[in-house]
DNA sequence: GCCCGATTTGAGCGATCACTCAAGCGTGAT
DNA sequence: ATCACGCTTGAGTGATCGCTCAAATCGGGC
């Protein structure tokens, strides 16, 4: 290499991604990058290729973090439901810190898409799928460890789970009553462990 | 009056309505809009002000729409609870008909929205917040007829039931496979029947 | 110290954005 | 038939969109 890179890729695609998460796709403007970047249009043209490649980037670092913590939370030995329902009263419990930051960014991204983006509502839909296997392998865990009645259906279960987590992230997004929401979360994280066989 | 109004403002409006729930406000563009409503950009701002305004004309539109359907469905008689039921269990049978048209639009727009379409954002809380009240009264309803135990709260059950319905727009706008958005519209609603004092 | 080549720069590209307004035209009153 | 009124028209506004590229800039190899 003949010259360091003068700007840091992974605070750039940061920077881009938390506008991104903000903003939306559409509603986020190449100037409004540049600012956050510390870039020219220029040089995010040749990093990132395009908007949407940026997007995409940003979107590929958003997954990855988001399953890396799906994984640790099941790593953590002990009961996966339990695990589980605690990510649950966990996000409850979290007050507004920043705006914008709350709903989940592949259901944002999924709802903002037109057929025009068709690659990023893909490639959305994809990381969904994935995340949807990660919760799977967990209520599998969960049936290893006994913590499932004989007929339970992990996949079955992890889509309920998937649904309560984003229904959770949207009410924490839609803002109102912090108790009202840690409620929301304690009544969904109970219905999650009524699963258990008694 | 002069002369009959050569559009008509509720054809017009139900055009814009299903153009904005499909690509939302950002990714609608005047253009869009001229070709749908069979009007030219000058009607249109004479009708509705602006882009702006015929966004949360049609939001309006798409909120009372909604509002009255959950009237009728209290208004039916019999029991509350059973009501409900089968309102997530009749959209879980719903095939993808129309695409983009799933997920719930007052959602997709406090998703889609800044800070700089403040108005937008606190019309569609607004609206949220309208359609939890109305939830509620149901709820209430169940309590009076005597399908909640004693120390049920309505407020509460409207909240999960909310949250519960957003997520599964959401996961039938998802796509995927229809069986399995069947079954989850089944857990949700044996849930909610959980409640029932047995 | 000098040069080479990779990287950044930023003015500016054509396209499209939301929006305006002078002109044209259809309609009901007379 | 004629007029006057008011809605519709659509070319065009300035601004901004995503994006390009020739020129400036900087670091490493010699």
């Amino acid at each position: 290499m003949t010259r360091a890179r003068p700007y840091d890729r992974d605070i750039a695609l940061d920077a881009a991604l938390n506008l991104f998460w903000q903003k939306g796709y559409h509603a986020t403007s190449l100037k409004d990058l540049e600012g956050v970047l510390c870039m020219k249009p220029g040089s995010i043209y040749a990093a990132f290729k395009s908007k949407e490649g940026l997007y995409l980037s940003a979107l590929e670092r958003y997954f990855h973090r988001n399953r890396d913590g799906l994984r640790a939370l099941a790593a953590r030995g002990g009961s996966p439901l339990g695990a589980l329902a605690d990510h649950l009263r966990g996000f409850g419990r979290q007050q507004a810190e920043v705006s914008g930051h709350r709903a989940c960014m592949l259901v944002k991204t999924l709802l903002d898409v037109t057929e025009q983006d068709a690659v990023i509502g893909a490639r959305a839909r994809g990381y969904l799928d994935e995340m949807t296997a990660e919760i799977v392998a967990i209520f599998d865990a969960a049936r290893a460890a006994g913590e499932l009645p004989e007929g339970a259906d992990p996949a079955r279960l992890a889509r309920r789970y998937q649904a309560d987590m984003t229904a959770l992230r949207i009410e924490a997004h839609r803002g109102g009553d912090p108790e009202a929401l840690r409620l929301l979360a304690e009544d969904i994280a109970q219905s999650l462990e009524q699963v258990r066989p008694h």
